[in-house]
DNA sequence: TTCACTACTTTGTATTGCAAGGTACTAAAA
DNA sequence: TTTTAGTACCTTGCAATACAAAGTAGTGAA
């Protein structure tokens, strides 16, 4: 048995999904998307997010502008562009495909 | 944008708490698993599966016997363990949760 | 100038889905 | 008998990616 493998496959499946969500109710910076997610439960860390972000910026779904922090070095705060809101649109439409997917398994 | 590769990794997500679902109503071999995914329309592959199934069976989830088919070589039909049912319940909450997380995330 | 804190970045590793190709069994056709 | 078609299991190699861990650099206080 490997629980705690499997339910972090489930939760990196969404992870795309969520941060596109998180950005697009506005700008926010690596420490704050940790943060929010973590309010979620879902638990995500720097090591995956820069990454992540730098790819779905490359993408076009995502932009940046550097903001200066007064308590250390200035900050990248990322935002969605309209590209990334129709993808979101589209990733919503197939969560619920998701859902409906699994529970028709589920429920045999 | 990259809207197959994210909806991609949603199914990934799920896929082995799908068939430890599926393998918890009946035995079933590989043909069944992939036939049964599909009609809940969860694209899954024989190259996926095989090294899965094999996996699962190694964590003590899954057993399976073989049985001779009368057009072609014997076929592996796998069931869940006691183990695999007890994980599948556990995989039941969290696949709850993750809805709840992702929902709370959502409706920001 | 040293330390603490914050933030961005990179490297290396392990996992894993999947395409593609391989082996082997049965039975029917040539 | 040999070939072909159909079915089923298995393996190899590759690419994607989450994450731990270590690195770089800015600010301000001790």
């Amino acid at each position: 048995m490997n629980l705690e493998n499997t339910k972090a496959q489930m939760r990196k499946g969404v992870l795309e999904f969520c941060i596109l969500s998180i950005l697009s109710e506005e700008e926010a910076y690596v420490s704050d998307i940790i943060n929010k997610m973590k309010e979620a439960k879902l638990i995500v860390v720097e090591g995956t997010l820069y990454p992540l972000l730098n790819r779905l910026k490359n993408d076009g779904v995502l932009e940046y502008r550097w903001e200066e922090s007064k308590s250390g070095p200035p900050r990248k705060y990322y935002k969605i562009t309209p590209l990334g809101k129709a993808m979101l649109d589209e990733l919503m439409v197939s969560w619920n495909e998701l859902i409906a997917s699994v529970n028709s398994i589920i429920t045999i």
